[in-house]
DNA sequence: CTAATAGTGTCTATTAGACATTATGTG
DNA sequence: CACATAATGTCTAATAGACACTATTAG
C-alpha cells in the first residue's frame, strides 16, 4: 500500500486515545502581590471547583497548540497576553475521573489593568492572590500545575526580567524589583538589580515619572526581545 | 445530573481529538562525538524515513507519559536511560499528513556501552552522529525536535553536568569536559570546568585511573542528585 | 525644614578566564 | 630519558553583594 492509499484508509477513531486539553497559568501583579486567573468550572467533572483557564483543541479553528491557549485566554480576559510560554505537559490515568488524560500547560503573563474591565464583569473568572490559594478547592491537579508554573517564573526572575510582562506597558524599577522579590522569596540588592538591567540595555526610559510619596520613579518600557534575554549569572543566591 | 451520572454517560469518542504520540531524543557520546538514536520507520506515513523513537500511549499498560517514553526507549535499547526529561510538546495540523497531531517530546541520555549489543543487532535502530544528520531524510518535524533537544542540552552544559549521563558509569574529567565542549561549541578552560565541579562536590572518585597515552586520568562516578544540581553562573560565555 | 522613596558610588567577595607550571603515566 | 596528557597554581577580569550616600518629590 502506498502512502496515499494509507492516508485515505486511515481511521483516527480506531485507536483509543487520551483526553487532551490545553491549560494556562496566567500570572499578573496587582496591589503588591502575585495573582493568577482561575475559572469556576460550570461542568463536570469537578463542577463548581476553581480551575485553570483552558479547554479542548478546536480542530477546525486552531492551527496549533499556541492558537488554542491564546484563544482560551482571550475568551476569558478579552486580550492576548504579551508573554506566553509552554510550561509542561502532564499525562496520566489518575488526574481526570474520565480516564487517561493529558494537559499541555502554558504560563502566561498579563498586566492587571489590561483586562480589569473584562474580568470584573464576570463572576466565574477571578484573579486569585497566590497567598490565598490554600483556601480554594482546585480542580484536577491544577494546584500542582500552578506550583510548577510559579517555580518556573521564579527561575526566570533569577536570570531574566520576564516578570516585567506581568506589569503594565509603563512601569518603574521599584515595581519590577518587587515582583522579582516576591517570586524569589527574598529581598534583592537594589544596586545589583539595576546594574545588570542597565548594562544589558533591556529597558527604554519613557521620560515620565510616577510619584509614590517620595522621590518619583522613572517609568520604563520593555525594549524588543527582552523576553528572550538571559543573564549568565543568577541573582539572589 | 450529578458527577457519577455524568461519568457513566461520558463518551470519549464523541469529540474529535488530535493524534497523540510520545517521542524521545536520546543522546549519547561515543568516539568523540554526540549521537542520537534514530529508528527507520516501517509504517506509513513517512515510511522508510528515519525518525525519533516513540509511539502511541498504551492506555492499558502505561500509567503516565513517562511510562510511555520509558517503555518505548526500553523497546529500542534494552535498557532504561538514567536521565529522562520532558523537552517540549508540539501540536499543529501540518506536522502529520494524517491531520492534527500532538507529540510530547522528551530528551534522554544514555551511555553508548550500555546498549551497544542491543543496537548493533537491529538494522532499523541506529546511533546517528549529529554531524552527519544533514544527510538523513527525517520523518515529520523530527529534525526540528532534535534541534530543540540539542539546544536544551547545550543550555544544561552551561550550568550543570547533566551531560555526564551520556557517559558510562565511570568516566574521566577530560571526557566530561569534551562532551560539554561539543555541546557548547567552543573550548572550555580546564581549570574553570574542574573548579566548579569540585566545589559543588558532584563527583566521587573511584580511585581508578585510565590511560590515554599520557598521564592517566582519574575515574569518577556521579553522586546522587547530580542531575538536579545547577550552578548559579554559566560557563563559556 | 522633614519624611519618604528613588537612584548612585564604591568597596568587597565570589567565581570564571587565561595561562604557566607541575605531575604521572608510556615507550 | 622524551612525550603526551592530566592536574594544579595563580593572577586578572567580570559581576554580584553590602551599604553608605545623594537626589527629588510632597507636605
Amino acid at each position: 500500500m502506498d502512502e496515499k492509499a494509507f492516508l485515505e484508509s486511515y481511521d483516527k477513531g480506531a485507536f483509543e486515545t487520551p483526553i487532551l486539553s490545553v491549560d494556562a497559568v496566567l500570572f499578573t501583579y496587582h496591589e503588591q502581590s502575585l495573582k493568577i486567573l482561575l475559572v469556576k468550572r460550570s461542568n463536570h467533572p469537578d463542577q463548581w471547583k476553581w480551575g485553570l483557564p483552558g479547554g479542548f483543541i478546536d480542530l477546525q479553528r486552531d492551527d496549533s497548540l499556541e492558537d488554542t491557549v491564546i484563544r482560551k485566554l482571550e475568551e476569558k480576559t478579552g486580550v492576548v497576553p504579551p508573554y506566553v510560554e509552554q510550561l509542561v505537559t502532564i499525562g496520566n490515568n489518575i488526574r481526570d475521573k474520565r480516564g487517561w488524560s493529558v494537559t499541555v500547560c502554558y504560563t502566561a503573563l498579563l498586566a492587571f489593568q489590561d483586562c480589569e474591565a473584562n474580568i470584573s464583569s464576570v463572576s466565574e473568572v477571578r484573579w486569585i492572590d497566590l497567598n490565598t490559594l490554600d483556601t480554594f478547592n482546585l480542580a484536577f491537579d491544577h494546584r500542582k500545575i500552578i506550583e510548577i508554573g510559579r517555580e518556573r517564573l521564579k527561575q526566570k526572575a533569577l536570570y531574566s526580567i520576564v516578570p516585567a510582562y506581568a506589569l503594565p506597558e509603563k512601569f518603574t524599577l521599584p515595581e519590577l524589583q518587587h515582583i522579582h522579590e516576591i517570586l524569589i522569596g527574598k529581598k534583592l540588592q537594589k544596586k545589583s538589580f539595576r546594574r545588570r538591567i542597565e548594562q544589558a540595555d533591556l529597558l527604554a526610559a519613557t521620560g515620565e515619572k510616577r510619584s509614590e510619596g517620595g522621590r518619583p520613579a522613572n517609568l520604563y518600557r520593555l525594549k524588543e526581545n527582552t523576553g528572550r534575554f538571559t543573564f549568565i549569572r543568577n541573582l539572589g543566591q
